[in-house]
DNA sequence: TTGCGTGCAAAGGTTTTGCATGGCA
DNA sequence: TGCCATGCAAAACCTTTGCACGCAA
């Protein structure tokens, strides 16, 4: 998936130690750069965008895009969803920002469906269902500010 | 849904009589602009702008946010038809980017079931499947360069 | 006449790029 | 030593906002 030999340097180093704090938590890259800068640590933006996206492709991260506007979202994975069994879809609310992790073995038919009528081989990984969860739908019936 | 007075203008009507012309195509706020721009005729990206978010509103037009960094999609939908049904899902493969419109039927059986399942009312707009297209997973079987 | 619509310019915010420097192997 | 990684500044990019003018009702 990459040719490009891949360095060990104390930035790339601090980032997954700290992201293996928050793993499966919610984080922009400003939230990085704004925690390092709280506790005497810069990194430079430009070098956490870049680890990230790389996080990204090893498959450490997933990114989340919640919306045009707002900044993306990255989320630390670890070590222990890497087998196909724990595989997990993720259904982000538009209105609360929660994230839900559903462990659904009928979804798994939506990726059987998408490879044999649409021969496309779906990455539940990168996959975000949006939407509006259930509190929030009360919530809407309830008071409309 | 929207209680402010509407105004028929120029330019509204012209936005509307282009969008009759390309019904379920999906076109960028840009692409409004150039093909305005080509026949003689300005229309300020502002307006553009508001006017397709004004018909968002009001249903006529269906707006997709299929990554962070490019531009939103707006697709006209046409007086005929303004069941759910109409909408349409997207893959993006994640290799050559390619944007995959599915018009499936069986797909909306996913918001079915994570609604009655999840108590997700899942939106289609901003939803989008990632993973690798047919062609992309062919070329990666003959060669990987 | 009223006040919404328009459009130019500028701001807003996120992400990318250029380039010189620094650090890993 | 050879590259890759870093980080600052600046650019690129899409989108929104401020404001004066125009135009529909």
């Amino acid at each position: 998936m990459d040719s490009k030999p891949k360095y060990k340097t104390k930035q790339r180093e601090e980032l997954l130690e700290y992201l293996k704090t928050v793993p499966g938590k919610h984080i922009t890259v400003n939230d990085v750069y704004e925690y390092f800068k709280q506790h005497g640590r810069t990194i430079g933006q430009t070098t956490i965008y870049r680890q990230l996206e790389r996080m990204v492709d090893e498959g450490l991260v997933n990114k989340y895009i919640i919306d045009g506007n707002s900044p993306a979202c990255f989320e630390f994975i670890g070590e222990h969803v890497h087998s196909k069994e724990e595989v997990c879809f993720h259904c982000k609310c538009e209105k609360c920002g929660r994230l839900i992790h559903l462990h659904c073995e009928e979804l798994v038919e939506i990726q059987n469906h998408l490879l044999q009528r649409h021969q496309f081989v779906l990455n539940p990984m990168r996959t975000v269902f949006y939407g509006i969860c259930d509190a929030c739908s009360m919530k809407k019936i309830k008071i409309t500010p």
